[in-house]
This record gives C-alpha cells, structure tokens and sequence, in this order.
RNA sequence: GGUCCCAUCGUCUAGUGGUUAGGACACCGGCCUCUCACGUCGGUAACGCGGGUUCGACUCCCGCUGGGAUCACCA
C-alpha cells in the first residue's frame, strides 16, 4: 500500500510555526517512502475561515518549498465543497442507531459543564438524550437545519464497554476506556459537521493512510477511531508528534512573538533555514545539525522522532539562517535580498554582479536579510551619516595628508582597482608616512563607511569603486581639517 | 479536577545494560587580524527523586515529583 499523508490547516489565520512543523514531518514521511501528499482545507467553520488566510497558507507552504501532490485549488480538498459527503455519512449512522438527535440547547449544556465542575465530575455531556429519541424514529429524523426549525444537534452514541487503543507511531501504546469517551456532536444545529466527523470522512476518502499531527491532537484520536468503526471503516495509522513549545514551557501561540511563517519570511529568514531549524525540533539523523529538502527525504522516520515537547528557541533559529546565509550561492542571496533593499526605500543596484560582490561581503557578517540591507547601508547609498564618536577619533588633522595620499594614489589607479592593487596602493602610502595599516586603514573606513565596523577595508574599495572612494575620502579630509 | 502524553547540559539532541555520557546553539577564554565578523583551539554545563530487576543501570519495570496537552454546536 503506497503512504498517504495529508496536512489539513484551517483557514482561520496565519500559518504558524508550530502547525507548519506538523505538515512537514506528514511531507516528510510521504517522501520518504515515495507516497503522496495531500493539502486538504479545514474550512467548515464558516464564520471563522477567511481567503486571506487561505492564502496566506498556501503562499507560505510554496515559499517553504513544501509541495502538496493533492490539494488545492481543486474544491475537491475544501471542506466545505463535501457538505452532502458528510450528511450523507451522518444520515447512515442516524438510522443505525449510532447517532441521536440531541435536543440540548448551548445554555443548558453549558449549565451541565459548570455543574460537574462545582461538584468534581467528570465534565463530558452525560447521554440524556441518547434515548430520547425512539429506534422507529431514528429512520426518519433529519438532519438539523435551524432555518427550517429543525434546532437540535446530532450526537454520535459512543460505547460505553471495553477500550479503545491508539496505537501511536511515535508515541507507543495509548490506551482510554470508553467510558472517559462522551457522546460528542458531529452535526450542529446548523447543518455543519463539526472536525471530529468530517475528518473521519476525509481521512477515509482521500485513502489516508497515516495521520500526521500534533500531539494535542490525541485526546481525540480515540473518539475518531470510534466513528471508523461506526462507519464500518478502518482508522489510519495515528502518528503523534510532541509539540513546539514558547520559552515559558506553553504551547507556542501567537502571544510568543514571531510565530507565523510570514514574520520569519519577512525578517529576512531563508525558507531553507526554517525548514532545517524545524526539522531538527524533534527529530535527529545522528549528530547532523544542517539538512538539506533531499536529505531529509531521505533519511526522516518516526524511529528518530523524539516523545517529548521541545521549546522553540530562536537563537538557533538564526544560527541556522546565518549558515545559509555564508551557505547558500551569492547570485540566490542577490535575488531574495532585492525586496529587502526596496522595502528600505532605496535603489536596487541594476548590476548583480556588482550586488553579488557586495555581498560576498557582507554575507559573514549579516545573519539574516534585513541585517544584510542594514549593513549595506554605505554600498547603498550615495550620502553617508558619519558617525560622530568614530569622526573624532580617527579623522583627525595629522591623518589628512596621509589619506589624500590615499585619494592619489586610488585615483591613479585608473581601471586596476583589484584588491591586490588596492593594497599595493596603501602598502606605498604606509612606507611614504611610516604607518601601521591599523593607523591607516580605520580612518579610511570611517571615511568610507561612516563608521568603525566593515568588512575588510580593500574589499570596501573594491566594492566601492574608484569614483566614490575617492569621493568620500575628499569629503573626509575636509572634515578632519575642520573645513568646510 | 478527569483522561492522556512526556522527562539527558539553559535550549535542541546522540545514547537502545558495561561510554572519561557525545554533538549543536548560547555563554566564557586563547589564536588569527586593518575594525567587526568568519574561522580555529579550548572551557563551564545534564542523566528529576525513590524503589525494584540485574554481576552491572542514563538505558528495563513500578511509584513519586515535575511539566505539557485535552475535556466547545473551534479545528
């Protein structure tokens, strides 16, 4: 039997990094054995699921890279196109006895739930209209429509013997006694299935034959198992994965900052390097730490999964970018910095072989996107800031004829401005002044950069050209003899 | 509170009865050096507790403690 898995978000926000994590270990493991995998949408909750998340969702998922064989847009894999689907499947169980109308309103319900509370029961529904409902009846009951006063939900009857087992790929054994398994609503009142149904259905449908998913997801499997066997169905096999936790040791939610795939996408984070961040939140080949789509392919298995919640922790996050961002091929870093540099509101450099030697270098030095842009300032701009701390230390009176020599000798370069050039250049101008090139070369970059931090000083000019170095400098002798 | 899950450095983890308990992030030092980085070398740091089983437990079993998830006409 060929693997199918499936990764069903709702459409009720954005995609976030812990439920993302979950669709790719279901990617993972369908690679892995050469499978299929299946995009469907949660989205029968109406009120709550908008387009805008819906997009948001899918573009997300192609930025990642994580490619669903099955999916949308075909309305097939919507929830919401499978109403008669579901119906159907309700309709069946309501005249077999499994399912009952329950004629209990929101209030009372809620009423029963703080009861049990108060007096330390168990705080499931307990079944009181199980048998409201005579057997001759079930065969032509409806299924609820408020509109057409039909306002009542449809339970499904659940076994009151024996137990059910998950047996969890990951986790092992988990087993629950029916009795702890109330009766739950598959069918509002207002002719919408609810999750635990309608998944079923799908599940069954699409041929899924293991269920990839949260942990959080488990207190429910046996309740989904149940309707299986009511249908007269098989369940999939379950395989549980532990969670992603915030700093505080809490399920990560949006309340934790940066959660979403958007935040780390627009912080200027590779989509390489959240994946390879991801995957190592939970799972281990050995002591390998960076992994590439087709390594993880071919070595993700549940065996390596471990059992227990691991906490997000952004640092490594950034390390792992920062690898790719020294990693990755300068022309790929040039295309995926472009927006970066436009969202600051500057030019794009027009030639990419001049922004592919930028940042060759800046790339060790810049651990995301936004940091690169950052850096890049005095590539980027014609007009620098100098720093006034770094002006008064370095661009003093005694070094402005030493870097005029500088100016010289650069201009005189002409069309040679290699970086061996560049630095025979200084080698003459430190032997002529009797200096250290630490003497020379930090009022040069503060002349260049406007500040004391850069990359190498040669490379700077180089980057810089002749035009523009020999421009600053000027305008930096001028500054440190106190001219105007 | 009921049910279920989980437990190795601060964090992510390797480990499947006999190891000086390994790696990675972070942190702290040395080296390299035109600044900052990169790189490189080294360091601090963990088996929650108590019982078993065993010649021998981080590894197996039980209990405790601790953490988490879940108990909707959400998914």
């Amino acid at each position: 039997m060929t693997v199918r898995t499936r990764y069903a978000p709702s459409p009720t926000g954005a995609l976030h990094i812990g439920n993302v994590r979950s669709g790719l270990f279901a990617y993972l493991f369908a690679r892995h054995n050469h499978g299929a995998f299946i995009l469907r949408i949660d989205d029968t909750d109406e009120l709550r699921s908008t387009a805008e998340s819906l997009e948001e969702i899918l573009e997300s998922l192609r930025w990642l890279g994580v490619e669903w064989d099955e999916g949308p847009p075909d309305r097939k894999y919507f929830q919401s196109s499978r109403f008669d689907r579901y119906r159907e499947g309700a309709l069946k169980l309501l005249r077999e006895a499994k399912a009952y109308p329950c004629y209990c309103s929101a209030e009372e319900l809620d009423a029963m739930r703080k009861a049990a509370e108060r007096e330390h029961r168990k705080p499931g529904y307990d079944g009181r209209c199980r048998d409201r409902t005579a057997l001759a009846d079930l065969q032509t009951v409806e299924l609820p429509d408020k509109k057409a006063g039909r306002n009542y939900t449809i339970r499904f009857r659940s076994p009151r013997e024996g137990a059910t087992v998950v047996d969890d790929l990951i986790k092992g054994p988990a087993v629950f006694e029916n009795t702890e398994l109330d009766d739950l609503i598959i069918f509002r009142s207002d002719g919408v299935p609810t999750y635990n149904f309608a998944t079923v259905l799908d599940d069954f449908d699409f041929g899924i034959t293991h269920v990839v998913r949260g942990d959080d997801h488990l207190p429910n499997t046996p309740r989904q198992m149940q309707i299986f066997y009511a249908l007269g169905l098989t369940p999939p096999a379950y395989a549980h994965l532990p969670m992603v936790m915030g700093a505080d040791g809490q399920k990560l939610s949006k309340r934790h900052g940066a959660t979403s795939v958007f935040a780390y996408r627009d912080l200027g984070y590779f989509p390489e390097a959240l994946l390879n961040y991801l995957v190592r939140l939970g799972w281990s080949h050995g002591d390998q730490e960076i992994f590439s789509l087709s390594e993880m392919f071919e070595y993700f298995d549940f065996a390596s999964c471990g059992k227990s919640a691991g906490i997000f922790n952004a640092e490594k996050l950034l390390w792992i970018n920062f690898h790719y961002m020294k990693e990755l091929p300068v022309e790929r870093i040039a295309r995926d910095v472009k927006p970066f540099i436009a969202k600051k509101g500057w030019t794009i450099p027009g030639d990419d072989a001049w922004l592919e030697q930028m940042i060759a270098t800046l790339r060790e030095r810049a651990k995301t996107l936004v940091e690169l842009v950052e850096f890049a300032s005095f590539y980027l701009n014609d007009e620098i800031t100098i720093d006034p701390k770094a002006a008064a230390k370095f661009l003093k009176p005694e070094i402005a004829e030493a870097l005029g020599a500088v100016a010289a000798e650069l201009d005189a370069l002409g069309d040679d401005f290699s970086e061996a050039a560049i630095q025979a250049a200084f080698e003459r101008v430190l032997a002529r002044f009797n200096l250290k090139l630490g003497q020379l070369a930090q009022p040069v970059r503060v002349a260049l950069t406007g500040g004391t931090v850069s990359p190498g000083i040669y490379e700077v000019i180089a980057v810089l050209g002749r035009a523009r170095t020999v421009a600053r400098l000027r305008a930096a002798i001028t500054l440190a003899t106190g001219g105007t």
